[in-house]
DNA sequence: AACGCCACTTGATCTGCATCAACGCGGACA
DNA sequence: TGTCCGCGTTGATGCAGATCAAGTGGCGTT
């Protein structure tokens, strides 16, 4: 760990709207600054923190990829989900003051570090923040919901065709390119977090490829047919 | 829906202690039994929240088991859960102001109807209330976690033997046997909720039959060695 | 009492993905 | 500069669970 002595300040951060609520006053917004209290840097491979560690602070990513991924007793582990900037980790802690996931950084990573009780204490005053923190929360559960219908109903491609759409949208949300991106994890680590193994994934990918739905090379993707990939997820579109 | 003239009070409700925080002292109770609205009935098979209804309230359940499903545009769905007394239902909601799932119930139910911005009003107050929403929503999430553990990476019988464990457990944290019980769910949603057809929830629960590990009779079952249920989820009990 | 329907079980067969295996490539490092 | 290792691709084969199909029993309806 490595605090920064630099001054942090959501109130000029370009990801603010992002992770905070938006259309705060200017007291507020100068309030919503002491939530960060330190900015913490994650080196590739590097955990922010493990199942089983004390719970404390939520973190909002500012730069770089990370993984989340659970696992069972026997070894097996389960990628629940791939966050980057402006997305908010850690909150599978709060119920019992302890981590029960680990957070993996895909490449070099930076955080804000945003102590739980003081998020407690702030959003009692700024009520449009106690609303931020539930909708977060919310989304979570619902964005989970969606990965349980993927894993409990779909087909390898489908699956396939859900994450690179999916990743594809939250990038161009970030003013990256609606069809061009660059994957931060293995084969592996999207074939644990699609249920599929990572010569599936692969191979799906290889289809793709054939089909003319998409570029690879290596890691680089490109999306030639977003509407072919949408219609595998819901054949009416 | 059926509002109820009868007085409303957490405070002498039994399921106070699984619904609501514990330690709250008389005039934080007296607070919170402001929190019921009034207390609705739903009918078996009839839905309490529905996709794309707009969403105004949590609901407490008092009696009765829902299950919750999400739905892809091909018709496709996905039971995400089986709530019981004392559980919340309707967090989906929160993140788009409408609910992303259906809520149907399995045997004649009844809530409690919480609207959420009393909820979030009172919980500005009562520090004990925000923590425990928090804890909610967090709980949810780890639970979602586990069952992403569940489809991505378990098979048919450590599924189901999963699924029988955490329903006896709840069962007996609400005072029930802790080796019987009675499932108010078809082959068909348990199959949903695990991800596997009706016909392979029927076959391996045959198979445990014949391995002796539980008695079925229809809805009926009695857990003979929940040991070896144990073991096949973690081979290491 | 007869009927039809729904939930469930069981058998036969099929198939999508896992598994096992071999190989290629590029980057780190001695 | 050669070697090794992590990552990815592709082929051959196996198998868990899906699919298709038939039959049973319980229950509400008429």
């Amino acid at each position: 760990m490595t605090p920064q002595t630099i001054k942090v300040a959501c109130s000029n951060c370009n990801l603010r709207e992002l992770c905070m609520p938006v259309g705060l006053n200017p007291e507020e917004l100068a309030r919503i600054d002491d939530l960060v209290a330190t900015r913490r840097k994650v080196k590739r491979r590097e955990t922010l923190f493990r199942n089983g560690e004390r719970f404390t602070s939520l973190y909002a990513i500012r730069t770089g990829v990370f993984k989340t991924r659970v696992a069972s007793e026997d070894g097996r582990d389960q990628v629940t989900g791939f966050q980057m900037a402006g997305e908010i980790i850690g909150l599978d802690g709060i119920v019992n003051d302890h981590h029960t996931c680990d957070a993996v950084a895909l490449e070099d990573a930076e955080v804000c570090v945003m102590p739980f009780d003081r998020i407690e204490e702030l959003s009692r005053e700024v009520t449009s923040l106690q609303r931020h923190v539930h909708q977060i929360m919310s989304r979570e559960i619902v964005r989970e919901h969606g990965v349980m219908l993927l894993l409990g109903s779909m087909r390898a491609d489908e699956r396939l065709a859900a994450f690179l759409l999916n990743l594809v949208e939250r990038l161009h949300a970030r003013g990256f390119s609606k069809s061009e991106l660059m994957l931060r994890m293995t084969r592996e680590e999207i074939g644990s977090y699609l249920g599929l193994k990572l010569e599936t994934v692969s191979r799906t990918l290889s289809k793709f490829v054939d089909d003319r739905i998409v570029e690879v090379d290596m890691r680089h993707v490109r999306i030639l047919d977003a509407d072919a990939l949408r219609r595998m997820i819901n054949p009416t579109v």
